[in-house]
DNA sequence: GTCTATACGATGATAGAC
DNA sequence: GTCTATCATCGTATAGAC
C-alpha cells in the first residue's frame, strides 16, 4: 500500500484534528506535522487555514449530499407513481438517515460530521456562506417536497419547520452521542445510533406535520 | 453619569465583540481598545481570554436561568393545585420564551444570545463544559417536569426529544433571524421574533408529544 | 508543478516595575 | 491595580531548490 499523495494527507490530518479538537484550536503547524508535510505546502495546495477547512468539508459533504438528494428524489418519483403525495416521515427520513450514518459508516474518520455541524453555526460569516453554498440547492429541493407532503401548511411556515429540523440535527452531529453532552453513561454502538436516528426522525415529522 | 469601572468595560466590550464577530475573530488588544483598558488588565482581571468568555456568559445567563427556572416553577405549581400533570407546550413556552425574547429585551446586547447558541456546540471543551455547568440544573429540572407532562413515555426518550428541542433553539439562537441563514428577506421585527418563538414551541411541543 | 526553508506581523500570555 | 516590555506561537507570504 503505497502512501498518499501530500494533498491528501493533509485532508486526512486535517479532518482527524479538526474533528477532536476544533478548527480554532488546530494549528496548521499540527497538521503538517502529523501529515509529514511542510508547513508551506498547506498553503501552496491550499491557500489557507480556511479554504483548507472548505477543502475537507468538500470532499465528503458533496458526495453526502448527493446521496440525500437521489433518496429524496427516490421518494418523490416512487409517490408521484402512485399518484399521491410525498410522506413527510419518508423524506425526513431521506434526509436524516444517510447522515447520522456517516457516523459509523466511517472511513477512518466517524467524527467528521461534526464538522459539519459547528460549521453551520459557525461566528466566521466566510466559514458559514461556504457551507450554506454547499447544502443550499438540497435544502431547496427538501423544501419544495415537504410542501407537497403537507398542502395544508403555508410554504414559509414549512421552511421555519425545515430550520428547527436542521438545528435539531445538526446538534446531534455536534457530539459523538447524546452522552458527552449530558455526561450520562456513554455508550455510542453503533444500535444506538440507530435508536437516536430513529427518535430524531419521530420527533421532527411530528414537528412538521403539526396542526397550524 | 460616571464611567463603569475597568472590569465592567471589559465585559460589555468583550460581549459586543465576541456578538458580531465571534470569539476567534475577536482579539484581546480589540477589546481592550474598545474598553480604554491596557491589554494586561484583561488578564489581570479574568486570567484569560476563555475566562473573559466565561464571565460574559455569566452576566446575563445566570439570570435568564432564574427566570426560566422560576416560569417553569410556576407551571408546575398551577398544575399541581388543579391536581393535574403540567402541560407540555406550557413547560416550552416558560423555557423557551424568556431565551427568545432576550434577542429584543437588550440591553445595549441584543446579540448576547448567539454566544450562548455558539458556546453550546463549541469544539473547545472547556467552554462547553463551563455552558453545561451553567445550564445542567435547569435541564434536569425541565426533563423531570416533562416526566410528569408525558408519563406514557419513557424517561430516557423524553430526554432525547429534549436534546433535539435544545439543538433547535440553539439553531435559532445563533442567527438574527432565519433571514440571515437561508439568505431570504432579512426582516427581524419583534413581531417576528414572536412568531418565531410560536413557531418553535409547536415545533417542539408537537415533537415532545408524538406517539412512541 | 511540488515542496522546503525562512521570515514577517499579529496574537494570547506573563513577569516585574510602579 | 495598572502598565511596559517581552515571549512563544500563530497564520501567512515569499524566494528558491528539485
Amino acid at each position: 500500500m503505497t502512501q498518499p499523495d501530500t494533498k491528501t494527507r493533509l485532508l486526512d490530518a486535517a479532518e482527524s484534528l479538526f474533528s477532536r479538537q476544533g478548527f480554532t484550536n488546530t494549528s496548521l503547524r499540527a497538521i503538517t506535522t502529523e501529515a509529514n508535510a511542510n508547513l508551506a505546502a498547506a498553503n501552496y495546495h491550499f491557500g489557507s487555514k480556511e479554504a483548507l477547512l472548505s477543502a475537507v468539508l468538500e470532499r465528503r459533504l458533496l458526495p453526502l449530499n448527493q446521496q440525500r438528494n437521489d433518496r429524496i428524489d427516490q421518494v418523490l418519483t416512487t409517490a408521484a407513481k402512485k399518484g399521491e403525495a410525498p410522506d413527510t416521515e419518508e423524506l425526513m427520513r431521506a434526509f436524516i438517515e444517510p447522515t447520522l450514518a456517516f457516523r459509523r459508516n466511517n472511513n477512518g474518520s466517524s467524527e467528521f460530521i461534526s464538522i459539519v455541524g459547528r460549521s453551520m453555526t459557525s461566528a466566521d460569516p466566510v466559514v458559514r456562506d461556504h457551507f450554506l453554498t454547499l447544502v443550499h440547492p438540497l435544502i431547496n429541493k427538501l423544501h419544495q417536497a415537504l410542501c407537497l407532503a403537507l398542502p395544508h401548511l403555508p410554504s414559509q411556515l414549512i421552511f421555519a419547520r425545515l430550520f428547527f429540523t436542521m438545528g435539531a440535527m445538526g446538534h446531534c452531529i455536534c457530539f459523538s452521542g447524546i452522552a458527552e453532552l449530558f455526561r450520562e453513561t456513554a455508550d455510542s454502538n453503533p444500535d444506538n445510533e440507530d435508536i437516536m436516528a430513529n427518535n430524531l426522525i419521530d420527533f421532527v415529522t411530528a414537528g412538521l406535520e403539526a396542526a397550524c
